[in-house]
DNA sequence: AACACTTGTTGATCTTAATCAAAACAGCGA
DNA sequence: TCGCTGTTTTGATTAAGATCAACAAGTGTT
């Protein structure tokens, strides 16, 4: 039974409240639509998003070929967005952290394209495909979201590149590096955090069964170039996790 | 030394020349830019793409990196998009035909984010972004633009779904299928087709190597479910190959 | 046509990571 | 607290696909 969130949860409208605070006095402020609302305009488009939603571990956001209704802006938590193979397995493509912005894929398909499901509780800004319209009359907001999409691309055809081309310990380490950029993104510590995700997502994730990523995570403590017990992973060797990644590949690795 | 494409070639500008025909009398019409411009707005915006440029096999239509320039839509022959690796390595993420649109994930990062190189000769449609800027003035077209994006970033996800799950014979199967879509896409045979790329670009693309992907080839013929020698294909049982991708995972591949 | 050179096929062997299995550990509700 | 359940770690074995190698079939050039 894939991974245990199966089960289905659609968002009931108690969870959904009017928000308090603008896009304009949101702690986010610069990661999800970083000029929204520019003064003048306020007038017309007083809020980017006007709802938040909160959402318990496994229960889903949007799924695939639903009828798209808005793009969502994380506030708070973690959610992965997977998509369903042909022989009913699941594939996680990504996972999003505060600041992200799901649902950009669907856009102008008039549908979702993958599942997106929360790891655990978290909370979510609500931009109505209404309102959303009306943002992009507004050529800042507009090129913006022209950005988030190149930089989506940017991000899974990097991430198909790890996957077809290195080993398992590169794939491993790229992936805590990723983490690792992505926390300090935040305003967090880059060398020691919490993966929000298990062994088997991110194996899932990365291509490898979660022998392999459990294996590889005890390794790189036997080299000592992290310590980790659980989810908590503290990097001690940076260098070394990236020069997995610049040498290796002479005689180690895939020629292709 | 990776794939003999090194040779790096710039554009000479005695390739590029005005175009004769307009978007509007443009052979692939529907493909790239459907709505190009309305009646009504010509007299404002008279062609999408003003150029065009021809490349010989082996050329760089543009660089990672570059300044970005110009979008560019394929009017003949194909060409790939592939990425430097840290190691040195490049890695294919995707090959185009014609009607594809190139270096939208570039767009508000100011640069180009892969490298596109021509498989063959091949003809490119030339939109300067101060000229695309103007169309994105036509909301049409800026909607059409956003929905290349999100285009762009399923059919990304989708193959990193693929190579992240799938096996050897389930990669190339999917991969056979793919390009016949392409090719019925184009108004082209389904079943018969050349393959525009080698065993070694395929592999790459796929991150498998050229000798597994001959000999899943060979495994597919002895099966009788295609016929190939060299880049010509023929697909004979279509849906064994479908077949190939909706049960064969039940033992035989990997769980995750 | 003869040549070199690249691409494709097939075989034999070896390595990596998957699979199977079992025990340690962590989290959670009664 | 205990015991249940799911996650993580580690070990032993196997299989898929990479690597090494040799040859065949194309492709292009003089």
């Amino acid at each position: 039974m894939a991974l245990a969130y199966s089960q289905v949860a659609q968002i009931r409208p108690a969870d959904t409240e009017p928000m308090q605070a603008a896009c304009s006095r949101c702690a986010l402020g610069k990661l999800c639509f970083p000029h929204a609302i520019p003064t003048f305009y306020r007038s017309l488009f007083p809020l980017a998003s006007d709802k938040r939603t909160r959402l318990r571990r496994g229960e889903y956001l949007f799924h695939a070929r639903d009828r798209q209704v808005a793009l969502y802006a994380v506030k708070a938590g973690f959610l992965m967005s997977s998509m369903a193979l042909p022989d009913g397995q699941r594939k996680i493509v990504g996972f999003h952290a505060m600041g992200d912005v799901l649902g950009l894929d669907g856009l102008g398909a008039n549908a979702y394209r993958t599942d997106a499901i929360a790891m655990n509780d978290c909370e979510v800004c609500v931009i109505h495909l209404e309102k959303f319209e009306q943002l992009l009359e507004h050529p800042a907001e507009s090129s913006h979201v022209r950005q988030l999409l190149a930089g989506e691309i940017a991000r899974v055809e990097s991430h198909a590149a790890v996957i077809g081309t290195l080993s398992a310990k590169q794939r491993v380490a790229a992936f805590l590096l990723d983490m690792s950029e992505r926390w300090e993104n935040c305003g967090y510590s880059k060398s020691e955090f919490v993966l929000f995700m298990s062994r088997k997502e991110i194996g899932n994730y990365l291509g490898l069964t979660f022998e392999t990523v459990s294996r590889t995570i005890s390794y790189f403590q036997s080299k000592k170039w992290i310590k980790a017990h659980g989810k908590t992973v503290h990097i001690l060797n940076m260098s070394a996790l990236q020069s997995q990644l610049a040498n290796a590949t002479f005689g180690l690795t895939p020629r292709h």
